[in-house]
DNA sequence: CTGAAAGCGCTTACAG
DNA sequence: CTGAAAGCGCTTACAG
């Protein structure tokens, strides 16, 4: 279908630089195949995909052809003709941390398995892009949402979703009170039972230092500590002061003050297995032995946490297997599943390492 | 405009399912925007993209009708109408490899300073997918790709993007002798100075525990290794079994296989901090000091490097810097630059802790 | 300043 | 089995 040059007016307009497109030369189409090979589009459409509506020896040259011409169909006008994009979103509130990256992997093994792709998106840890992250996916047309850090922050946006019929599952954390999926452990319940440990070692001076209080995961952490170590007829050191960042750095900032305030402390139990490293690197400086002078645990078992000479008393969490969980609950609800949210409690394990020892 | 209720025909098909797309309640379109506010739908893009064309008034009134309507313009339907995503993708080896994704971070900070958003592909460690999630980034009108982890098995899949015209840039490994863009550091020089320093300590029976040969980088490391051991008048232990892979595991595997054959060995070089790890761990179980009895180095400086008791000798590599600078310059590809094809290599350091220490 | 229309590259009923 | 056509939701010249 020969076309005019270009309709190019000879007005007096100025040479026109046009900034034309670069796609130009790039994308070979769908209309090319279908030319090439004498044939309509829709047969184009038919042979790619393998659906029923040409012959085989039609199919067959079609395909030589866009082989030929190197044709790759458009994801984008796919996506845009059937109203769905067949991806997911993840978003982690840092991709830079392991604890989320190993969530990833099970998500992206249990998505290909059905054919969807996961879109990962990096939020900040504040959570300040949570909402514009999730919308962007929603404007993709992704069919659904995997959230690892909710906070009650993001009540009216996961309210928002439900409002557009946008599936979502909460990973790790969740939003108590909220009807809606969640996969994770009983925090609880392995918070309580660290403690104990800490308690049966004769750890008599303990202190806490947990995540940030929006977190329910910290939250539930915590309180399992101090019910674990109120039942053992013990106090927490440092009561008032439980909360913090899930970083290094918090660890350490907030160790050199539990030793300059509390300097009679005999153990640390952290919200994760990253704070106890920020307390052990303290403790180094201060010349403490581990588990001697100091019981230490951590939380979520990452891979660090038995590197070499650390080996770290923790509670392992299954965050790949939480991840594929996820993935399979939100490619069920995508698929059309209305039954009632479910919140799916994963196994932990403790793991008692050599942070932690029966004292003398 | 009224629809027939459903062109179902009276045939005698079973009843039909039908699998209707859920989207009929779903999107709110541009279409019903300009319905509602009595205005043209390029009125409401105009108004939506703060593009000239509309009064303020006018303007005014659209946005207040697109809130109402709860409007959120498809991202899908504008990139496929402009050709562009806005959009780049990042092929991860292992998306759960924190080495990974702290390139990650860099490469997604400095995408959305620029207004372009990233999309994270996991290939496989093999590699075995990294042609298919490169093209499936271009089917979604990606920008431009960031490789990872190319090996010259992927020479091809190169060359059909460079046919493309699809701009991509290769971190931290690169095909020798391929004319592309390149960001990373002098793995050699790295190599050969912690050789140097693994000399100067006074090991004497070194044995190297490097990548799979198949990446540029880890070859260099290892190729860097040999020539200060040479420099300094040894031989490397176990020259004819350098390679492997760069995993915790196979560094436990290789060190049980080192120490059974060499028995005399004072140090061990390995490929990253990973393999370092896993050396460390059959130490341990083998009762073996370090640095007393053997000598120990990484490569990266990955944050488990120095957490608590761990204190590895190792080069900094900078990984967050490294996903920034490749980002830059994928951008500027697909803003268009043509000018040569540039290496940029970025500065390490050798980060001296307590694996190594001077002989007696 | 505003509107009508073409078109991005597909998929999918609908007729022959 | 095959083809012509409508339409997904936008953007962007092009006329008024």
């Amino acid at each position: 279908m020969p076309k005019a040059e270009s309709g190019e007016s000879a007005k007096s307009n100025p040479p026109a630089p046009v900034h034309r497109p670069r796609k130009a030369t790039k994308r070979v189409t769908i209309t090319q195949v279908a030319e090439h090979a004498g044939v309509s589009i829709a047969a184009v459409s038919f042979a790619m995909n393998g659906a029923p509506g040409v012959s085989e020896d039609v199919r067959a040259r079609i395909l030589d052809v866009a082989r030929e011409l190197n044709f790759r169909p458009s994801r984008t006008a796919r996506d845009l003709r059937s109203g769905q994009a067949n991806t997911i979103g993840l978003l982690l509130a840092d991709i830079a941390n392991p604890f989320y990256s190993e969530l990833a992997f099970g998500a992206i093994s249990a998505a290909a398995e059905a054919g969807f792709e996961v879109f990962v998106s990096h939020v900040g840890v504040d959570g300040a892009h949570q909402a514009e992250a999730a919308m962007t996916q929603v404007d993709r047309h992704s069919g659904g949402l995997l959230f690892t850090s909710v906070t009650s922050a993001d009540t009216a946006l996961l309210a928002e979703l439900t409002k557009r019929r946008e599936p979502f599952v909460q990973l790790y954390r969740h939003i108590e009170g909220l009807e809606a999926d969640f996969v994770g452990i009983d925090d609880l319940a392995a918070g309580r039972e660290l403690g104990r440990h800490v308690v049966e070692c004769g750890y008599r001076r303990v202190a806490v230092l947990g995540g940030p209080p929006l977190s329910s995961a910290s939250r539930n952490r915590a309180n399992g500590f101090v019910s674990a170590l109120t039942d053992g007829g013990l106090e927490v050191v440092n009561r008032s002061a439980m909360w913090g960042a899930l970083t290094r750095e918090s660890g350490i900032l907030r160790a050199r003050e539990l030793f300059r305030d509390h300097p009679d402390i005999d153990a640390v139990m952290c919200g994760n297995d990253v704070i106890a490293v920020g307390v052990y690197d303290v403790c180094r400086e201060a010349g403490l032995s581990v588990p001697g002078d100091i019981g230490l645990t951590g939380f979520d078992d990452m891979s660090f946490a038995s590197a070499g000479p650390l080996q770290l008393t923790t509670i392992t969490v299954p965050r790949e297997l939480m991840g594929r969980r996820g993935t399979e609950i939100l490619l069920d609800r995508i698929g059309g599943s209305t039954s009632p949210a479910q919140h799916l409690i994963l196994p932990y394990t403790l793991q008692v390492r050599e942070t932690t020892a029966a004292r003398p």
